[in-house]
DNA sequence: TAAATTTGTGTGTCCGCACACGCAAATATT
DNA sequence: AATATTTGCGTGTGCGGACACACAAATTTA
């Protein structure tokens, strides 16, 4: 019984609908595209066939049967400024070639993510191309918003990815789920050192105020151990470095290293990690223990060194992959859509790293 | 120059072939599929207009087109006798649904994994069915390889996952690394200690005479210490468990426990890691931080509980959807297909199990 | 040398669907 | 009432490729 239907609706086909209905092909199709022109009973009994018959369409015959090509648009940070977005790109671009098949076509605009106005140029050529669908990583808030509007008045789709902006609703948001990632380093930590300790949280290289997601990081990890009671095991601290002043950052550093001889762990919430690695080569310290993030190449010579202990990974090429399999889940193949979809949160340390670096 | 080559490599049809080469559209089909009866000197004609014009066939065309079914076929253990099993049956449904649209079907072959005899029984039955392509977890070594004979001779891909026969080369091997993985819970539980103590590694309900992966995992586990030079601050005991006999398996664990009071970490290879907390909690011991495998319900209660702290994870869905994918791509897609893929060997704790649950 | 095969090639239909077009009947406009 | 428009429906072609078939020319066989 059930395995028949199952089966069978495999092979339902418009004109098999034409029959039992006692129409043409046509008019099933004139009803399943809703191009109207049916007298109201007929469609309603086209209607009710389809779903007893369970009709799914042949998504091949589909593609190859309208030439419609998709135009898509990605939006993101030039790699040449932070090679993490090497992996988003490189995710786009295999989700591109699966599916070149269906008539999809990408166009990368990539900006400086230091300069705001090479965002907001980017993002107006891209909307200039008038594109079916956009992939982006909205770092700007404020910038942001009027193209949302815009995007949503003309109906052009758009996926958010690593940067989540809930207003004007995306069609879906891809990336980490920050809070949790603080609360996995906290474990991590917390794992690694059963005696006291002083614990150090270090933004590097971004503006606090502009990064609701460092600010999130940090909440998580504090949190972690609140909600686990071992809060006055630990003393945490924080700062935050701009490696743009060499000496500022080696100052605070020094600073806080001097003033507590009993740090065991530096957690890094960017991908700066391999600063600190650096910092500690050179002033020969051993015993504290980093946690970073990313897969970026500095990073990896740290982590194969030893000196980096951990690094959290929430797969950048899959937020890239993912994104655009999303707008074509939705433009081409109709489907359902999840509006949030968080990638797993890795740990990657030097014994299972390979794993994560190519797929 | 190049851009253009690409963009337009997505258009070459069969057509513009055969208007090149002045010929028909049926000859240049013939020497596509080497049909024969076509002339040599035409044949070489049309193969180099192919190539020059970076000629990829439009699968969905393909698939189309010629109504071909593709009948598959997936061996693995009922997971009424180990919830394991549960996953890749996942994979390999999830895969079907993918791939129904290709004309793929699946029919499933599972067996009792501590019966051989099921094993063969269910082979057999599936090689009967002559399918298109096989995926099977071969966990008999000596019983399986008759049947890989069989299936070379019939020219039948196989995939195999999960447990690894190098013999009659089949198509592809998707799984786990056992012997990184040890590594990697060694890491762990490196990272975890800082003062000299006892670790235990527990082999649980399988023999390991039987199970060549229990013994990579070990070997694993102890060259890590090895290799990193710390095999003085730890002394590792190991232990072989039955579940069967409850007594035994209760009175070598109080043994090791009372004569090692310096007992800080036991490293279960297999999916029982749940057994042994059940064990700890039971006598009430604490301070012994336990490692395990795979993301079956009794060991995530313990992993919820904390009485689990890590539980490495290959991706046992992935295992079957990919093992599906390689032998698609192997039989419709035509593409290149890797000889092995390893699967992340991900570090699932509590904090972020819930990324691994669904995905 | 005529008949039977074997090459080598082109043509046509089908796969399931999208979409343009054609056309009669119903309805609206003047 | 004659004409114009709209509604409701069917037909036909194309997407790119697979495959069956037809058929002339070249070869083989008798």
């Amino acid at each position: 019984m059930k395995k028949n239907s199952s089966v069978k609706s495999a092979n339902v086909r418009i004109k098999d609908i034409a029959v039992k209905a006692n129409v043409s092909a046509g008019t099933v199709d004139r009803v399943i595209h809703n191009r109207g022109r049916v007298a109201e009973d007929v469609k309603e009994r086209v209607l009710k066939i389809i779903k007893d018959l369970n009709y799914e369409p042949n998504l091949l015959a589909r593609v190859l049967g309208s030439k419609k090509k998709y135009y898509l648009a990605a939006l993101f940070p030039d790699h040449q400024y932070d090679a993490f977005w090497l992996a988003p790109k490189a995710g786009i671009e295999k989700a591109e070639a699966d599916l070149k098949q269906y008539g999809v076509q990408i166009e990368q605009f990539v900006f400086n993510p230091h300069d705001p106005d090479s965002y907001v140029k980017q993002a107006t050529e891209l909307t200039k191309r008038n594109p079916d669908g956009i992939l982006l990583s909205p770092i700007y808030y404020k910038e942001t918003l009027p193209f949302f509007e815009q995007w949503k008045d003309n109906n052009i789709p758009f996926v958010l990815f690593n940067t989540q902006i809930a207003d004007y609703d995306p069609l879906s948001y891809i990336g980490q789920d920050s809070y949790q990632s603080g609360l996995l380093a906290a474990k991590i930590v917390h794992f690694g050192q059963q005696t006291p300790c002083s614990v150090l949280i270090a933004h590097i290289d971004e503006q606090i105020s502009n990064a609701q997601h460092l600010v999130k990081k940090e909440q998580g990890f504090r949190n972690y151990f609140l909600q686990n009671n071992v809060e006055h095991q630990f003393n945490i601290l924080r700062v935050e470095l701009q490696r743009s002043s060499q000496s500022g950052f080696i100052r605070k550093l020094d600073e806080i290293v001097d003033n507590n001889p009993n740090l065991k762990h530096i957690y890094v919430t960017t991908s700066q990690a391999f600063e600190i690695a650096k910092y500690l080569e050179q002033r020969k310290i051993t015993g504290i223990k980093l946690i970073g993030y990313d897969l970026i190449a500095p990073n990896l010579h740290y982590l194969n060194n030893d000196k980096i202990s951990f690094l959290i990974n929430q797969n950048p090429k899959g937020q890239g992959y993912w994104g655009i399999h999303h707008l074509c889940d939705h433009l081409i193949f109709k489907k359902e859509v999840p509006i949030i979809k968080y990638l797993p949160l890795d740990i990657v340390t030097k014994e299972n790293l390979n794993y994560f670096l190519d797929e």
